[in-house]
DNA sequence: GTTATACTTCGATGGCTATCAAACTATGCA
DNA sequence: TGCATAGTTTGATAGCCATCGAAGTATAAC
C-alpha cells in the first residue's frame, strides 16, 4: 500500500456539493449549529447530521456542546488555507462564459475566515504597500519599521501577537480580484479593528462584509486610502 | 445560485482513489503517457483515459501529444502546492495507530514536485538556517546576502531566476516531518543541482531519490551538513 | 410532569459514477 | 500493405452514498 496520507478522504470530504457549502458558509469563522448549516445547504436535518459527522470524523470541522445545541467551526486555519487555495485555483479555472452576475456585494468586501477580502481587501494591500508600511518583494510579505510604527499608535501590541505561531503578515492570492490581500496574524487584527469601530457589520449567515457609509469614510482615512 | 467557484470540482477530482493515485504519482515532476499512469492507478486503459479526461479538463493536468503517446503533467506549480497542503492538512489527521510500516526510503528523501523533500530536505534548509544563509522568522523565508554570495559560488544565475514569477524561496511544510523544507526557484535549482551532479538518481515511476554514499558525501560537504 | 426544540439513528430509495470488455481510431514500424 | 501499439468510445454492471421521513434520544422551557 501507499505511504500517502489519506488526501482522498480529505478531497473527498470537500469535493460534494452539500458539505462544501456548508464549510463556505463557516469561512465567516464564526460557530455555527446543526440547523443553521442544514438551512444553509438546504438539505433536512438528518443528511446534515451524518455530514456533520463526516467533517468531524475527518478533521475538518470541531464540535462544541453547548446545552441542546452543537456549534460546527472550521478546525483551525489550516483548514481555511485549505479551502482559500481550493478556491483561488477554481477560480483561475473559470472559463470567461462562466462569468454570471455574481454578487457584486461579495466582491467588493468579504470575510476570508478571519480577515478582509474582496475588492477592499486588495486595495487595502495596495494602499499600505504604496506607503511603505508593508513590503511585498513577490515572495514574501513583511512589516517595515514605518509600518511597525503606523500599527503600534494604532493600537497593535505586538509582544501579544508575536506570541502566535501564525505569521505575522502573509499575503493570500484573492480569488475573486486575482491579487493579494493580507492575511495572518495582523489581517485579522485588521478585520477586528474595523469590527469594533463599528465601521462595518458582518450580515448574518454570509460572508459579506457591509461597510456603513461613515465607516468606510474612516477607514479610508485611517489607512489613507485614495478615493478613486 | 452562488458565486462560489468551482471548488467542488476540484475537491471531487481530487477525491477518488484511483485519480488521486494519478496524481500523486505525477507529483514527481516527470511528465507520463496513460498508460504508465494506468499501470500505476492498476486499472485498464479504458477508464484510465475517462479519469484522465476530467483531469484535463478540470484543469488539473496539461497534455502534450507526442506521436502517439500523450504525457500529461501537473499544470503549473499551483496544482503541485494545493496536493501539497492536502498531503499536509492530512497527515496531521493521522492517528498514531495508523502509523503502518511506511516506506523509509520515502521518508529520507523523496521529490515534492520539484524540490527536494523528506528527512534530507528538513535537515538542509536546517542547515543553511544555522549558516545564516537562509533566515526564517516564522512567517517568510529569504536569503541573506551571505547566503546569496554563497549560491553564486556555487552557480546560481540570480538574475535568471529573478525573471520567473515564482517566489525565490519558499518554506513548505514538510508533511512527514512536520518540519520545513525550503520550495521556491532556489529549492528547484538544489534538486537540480544534485541530480546534475549525479549525487542521487529518481527511481522510475517514484517519488524517491536515491543518494549514491559519495553523493551524500558530497552533499553534505557542500551545505556544510554535520554527520549525526 | 408536559411540551417543544435540537439532533441522531434507521431503513429504503434513487441517482451517480467507476469499472470493465469489446469495438473503434490513430499512429508508428517493418 | 499489413501488424502492433496507444488511446478512445460505448454500453452494461455494480457498488457506493446522498437523500428523505419516521422513530428515537436528549435537553430546555414552562
Amino acid at each position: 500500500m501507499s505511504v500517502e496520507p489519506n488526501i482522498v478522504e480529505i478531497a473527498g470530504l470537500i469535493g460534494e456539493a452539500t458539505r462544501a457549502r456548508m464549510l463556505t458558509a463557516l469561512m465567516a469563522g464564526k460557530a455555527l449549529t446543526a440547523t443553521e448549516l442544514a438551512v444553509e445547504a438546504d438539505i433536512s436535518s438528518s443528511t446534515a447530521s451524518s455530514h456533520l459527522t463526516k467533517l468531524v470524523n475527518g478533521n475538518l470541522l470541531v464540535v462544541r456542546k453547548q446545552g441542546r445545541h452543537k456549534y460546527f467551526q472550521l478546525k483551525g486555519v489550516e483548514v481555511a488555507e485549505l479551502l482559500e487555495k481550493l478556491l483561488t485555483i477554481s477560480a483561475s479555472n473559470k472559463t470567461p462564459t462562466t462569468t454570471g452576475p455574481s454578487d457584486p456585494a461579495l466582491r467588493k468586501s468579504r470575510i476570508c475566515y478571519d480577515h478582509l477580502a474582496g475588492e477592499f481587501g486588495v486595495t487595502l494591500y495596495d494602499a499600505l504597500v504604496g506607503q511603505n508600511l508593508l513590503i511585498d518583494n513577490g515572495s514574501e510579505t513583511s512589516l517595515t519599521a514605518k509600518g511597525r510604527l503606523f500599527f503600534q499608535s494604532l493600537g497593535v501590541d505586538f509582544d501579544t501577537l508575536s506570541k502566535s505561531k501564525r505569521p505575522l503578515c502573509k499575503s493570500c492570492l484573492d480569488w475573486s480580484e486575482r491579487r493579494n490581500h493580507l492575511a495572518g496574524e495582523l489581517g485579522q487584527w485588521m478585520l477586528n479593528d474595523i469590527m469594533k469601530k463599528g465601521w462595518a457589520t458582518k450580515q448574518l449567515d454570509s460572508r459579506i462584509i457591509q461597510f456603513t457609509p461613515q465607516g468606510l469614510k474612516r477607514f479610508y482615512q485611517q489607512y489613507d486610502i485614495a478615493l478613486a
